[in-house]
DNA sequence: GCTGACATAACCAGTTCTGGCTATGGTCCG
DNA sequence: CGGACCATAGCCAGAACTGGTTATGTCAGC
C-alpha cells in the first residue's frame, strides 16, 4: 500500500517540485497541496494522509501553530518540518508542537525520500546537523545555568569582550593573544552555551551578570 | 627651527619606518624612538619634543594611559594616536586623556606628515572616518537617550529581532519583507544610535529596556 | 505642492564571523 | 601514567554582516 503524502507549503515552484518528487517514488503518492495553514487545517483532516511536509514559514499562521493545531485533530499523521534554516527555537518549538522530522530544504532528493520513509517507519529524520541543534536545545531548557558556569575564566574574559563589541581581532590585542586563539576561545563559549552568535551569547551574559544578585 | 617628534611605537618595523620617514622630511626630526609606555615616560619628559606619536595598543600600559600621564608632564606637547583600527570608545578616552590626533596607522607617508604639520599648528588631525566617529561619540556622551527614541517604529521591531540573534534572512520572513529591507533598516539603526555592530545595537536596546522602569 | 521622514529595495566591495579540522604544551586528578 | 580540561594557534570554506550609494512610493505637515 502507498504512502499518502501532504505538502504544506506557500512557495508554488518548491510545492510543485516535491510533489513530483514524491510521485515519481514508487510507493509514494501526494494526495494534497496547501499553499497556507489555513487551507492545510480546513483540508487535511479530510483527506487524513500518514505523513505531511509543512514548511516552517507560511504566510498567515506558521508552520509551528499549524502543526499544533494539526496533531490535535490527526494524532497518527507524521509532520516533517521543511526548512531554509536552523533556527534553535524554532526547531525546539515544532518539536513540542508535535511534528516528528526536521529537514533542510536544501537535502537532496534522496534525502527527503529516504526522511519520510524514516517517519513511516516509525524514525525521527533530521540532518545531523540539526540533531545536535535539537539535543543542544534540551540541553538549554532544563539546564541553563550549568552550562554558563562551565566556561573557563578566559573563555569569561573573551565573553566580556565579545559584549562590549569588540572585533576578534581588537580582543586579540587586548589580550595578546592570537587571532586565532581569540576565535577558538569563541567557539568553544558558543559550545558551552548552546549558541550560534555573538548576540545570543552575549544575551546570556548579560542575564547571567544580573542574576546572581538575586 | 625644526619640529622634534618622538615615537612611541612597539613594532620595530613600524616604528623604524615611522623615524625614517620623519628625518627625511626637510623640518622635521625624530628625536627619540620608544617601544612601550613606560620608556615614553621615563624619557620624553627630559627630550621634551613638540610632537609625540604614540601607538595605542603597547605591551603593559596601554597608549591611553601612557597620554594621561605624559599630558600632565609636558602640557606643552601635542600627542597624536597612531591605531590599526576605529574603536570609538577608545577614541574617545585617548582625546580625553589629552591626545590631540588621531591617525590611522593605514595613512600615506603624506598624509602623516601633513598630521604633523597640522598639530603644530595648532590644528587637530584625523581621517574624515574618524572625524565622523568622535562627533558621533560625544552626541552619545551628551545625549544618549535622544537618538534612542527617533528609531522609527519599524526599526524598532527589527531591533527587537536584532536582539534575539535572528539573522538578517529570519527578519526578512519575519516581517515579509525583503532582506535588503532589513539591511536598510540596520544601517538606519546604527546611524540613529551611533555603534557599529549588532552587540553594540543590542547593548542600548537592552539597557533602554530596563530603564525606563526606574 | 513641496519637504522631510519612512519603508521599501537593490548593488557592490570589503570585512568579520561561524564552524569544520588539527595540533601542541601545560596542569590537575585519579 | 593516562585522561580530561585548558590555553594556545593555525587552515579553510562558506555565511553573514557592514558601509556606501542609489532609487521609488507614501504620507504627514507646512
Amino acid at each position: 500500500m502507498q504512502i499518502h503524502v501532504s505538502i504544506v507549503e506557500d512557495d508554488v515552484k518548491v510545492r510543485g517540485s516535491l510533489g513530483r518528487l514524491i510521485d515519481s517514488t514508487e510507493d509514494f503518492s501526494c494526495v494534497s497541496q496547501h499553499p497556507d495553514a489555513e487551507n492545510a487545517l480546513r483540508e487535511i483532516p479530510v483527506i487524513k494522509p500518514q505523513i505531511v511536509l509543512m514548511d516552517i514559514n507560511l504566510p498567515g499562521m506558521d508552520g509551528v501553530e499549524c502543526v499544533r493545531r494539526l496533531k490535535q485533530l490527526l494524532p497518527q499523521t507524521q509532520i516533517v518540518m521543511l526548512t531554509v534554516y536552523e533556527n534553535t527555537n524554532i526547531i525546539f518549538e515544532a518539536l513540542t508542537a508535535g511534528a516528528t522530522g526536521y529537514l533542510l530544504k536544501r537535502s537532496s532528493p534522496e534525502q527527503i525520500i529516504e526522511a519520510i520513509r524514516d517517519v513511516n517507519g516509525g524514525g525521527s529524520p533530521m540532518s545531523s546537523h540539526i540533531a545536535r541543534k535539537i539535543v543542544a536545545s534540551f540541553q538549554k531548557v532544563t539546564n541553563p545555568v550549568h552550562e554558563y558556569e562551565k566556561l573557563s575564566t578566559r573563555e569569561h574574559q573573551v565573553l566580556d569582550y565579545l559584549a562590549k563589541g569588540y572585533l576578534y581581532r581588537e580582543i586579540a590585542e587586548e589580550l595578546k593573544i592570537s587571532y586565532a586563539t581569540v576565535h577558538t576561545h569563541v567557539r568553544h563559549i558558543y559550545e558551552k552555551l548552546h549558541v550560534r552568535s555573538r548576540t545570543e551569547a552575549v544575551t546570556i551574559h548579560l542575564s547571567r551578570r544580573r542574576a546572581p544578585l538575586v
